[in-house]
DNA sequence: GATCCTAACTTGTCATTGACAAGACGACCC
DNA sequence: GGGTCGTCTTGTCAATGACAAGTTAGGATC
């Protein structure tokens, strides 16, 4: 057991994550465990604490690479801000691990600098989408209670989706059902 | 220690669920403690185990007991779908613990039978809800993506505020905000 | 190319926890 | 007043998060 794996990984960090990753999607976040993240990196027990000091270190680190993530994906999606709520949903979808950790303050350090900026950044691209379509006359306003709007029912679907809640008709496709929906606050 | 307190607590049950609101309140369901639980309602650590098996058969009985809270919430709120929705907010604010729980099927049984039924039974009250007011042509379609449409946008409003994820603007009276925020669904 | 320096990782340990087993207690019934 | 069963306790075990102290090697400096 000693032998030809090297002494210095040379990626834990990143490979922790990633085994992070995995280990919510199979069993949930609260089920997480530094040690069991440990073997399946094949390292010993104490070397996740040496690059994220603590549990809570670990999940702030997934918690700002997902509002990253989320941010590419939202501009991928263009200008239409339909699209961008529904890149939202399929970023929730496809990246469920993350998506559940960044809504889970009480899981991580929330109030660090990094995350904070992380997920300014991400809202403002969000408020911005809104502004581009919220040509109405009394701007400022209407913008702010137009991206609550368009946040929740993105976020809400995005939530009852991962939690299994809603029921089998809308299960088949998250994205199309997404996009019916959210036309709905358009309409 | 061993005296004045008599040996069969007669109601501790119910204290284990009331306490662990209080728990959940203060740090978030994942940092809930069975042990925690016992010393604060003054019994042994394995008091707990007895009335619930084990943690997820404690929060179990949790999420059932949240969605009564919720049913009966909303069926308070009357007809219009409107103050209905405003209540679903109030209910999420007001018992932060039971949602928080009720949401998360990674903590529970979900599929245990009591769970599905207390379920089902909130589930047909809030479609029953938008049936009401969805007078539209297509009837059955329209009722479904409506439904999950308010559902969304009611849920997604609920969780974010929880989440601390609304900008302050939004904090100060969440029901007010919903308010404003669900009446551009029907607008 | 020897030395040092520091980041990366390991081994060892402790308090806490969830789960289980076995036993003590007492309310209720006949 | 003797059983009986639900309620609660004591005792224990493996697993975990956190921390302390030691080990290894990559790379800079001379």
């Amino acid at each position: 057991m000693t032998s030809n794996r090297p002494y210095h990984h040379g990626d834990l960090r990143r490979v922790l994550l990633a085994v992070a990753v995995e280990a919510i999607e199979e069993a949930g976040p609260a089920a997480l465990s530094l040690r069991e993240l440990a073997r399946r990196a094949g390292v010993s027990h104490a070397a996740p604490a040496h690059h994220f000091g603590d549990k809570s270190g670990l999940l702030t680190a997934l918690a700002v690479e997902g509002f990253e993530l989320l941010a590419q994906a939202m501009r991928a999606a263009g200008d239409d801000l339909l699209e961008v709520g529904v890149a939202y949903v399929g970023f929730a979808v496809r990246h469920r691990a993350h998506f559940e950790v960044m809504f889970r303050p009480d899981l991580y350090r929330a109030d660090a600098e990094e995350v904070r900026t992380a997920r300014e950044r991400t809202g403002a691209l969000l408020r911005s989408g809104v502004a581009a379509v919220s040509g109405g006359p009394d701007g400022a306003g209407d913008v702010r209670r137009n991206t609550l709007a368009a946040w929740s029912i993105v976020h809400g679907f995005a939530t009852l989706w991962l939690a299994g809640a809603l029921p089998p008709d809308a299960g088949g496709d998250p994205q199309a059902s997404a996009r019916e929906v959210i036309g709905r606050l358009f309409a």
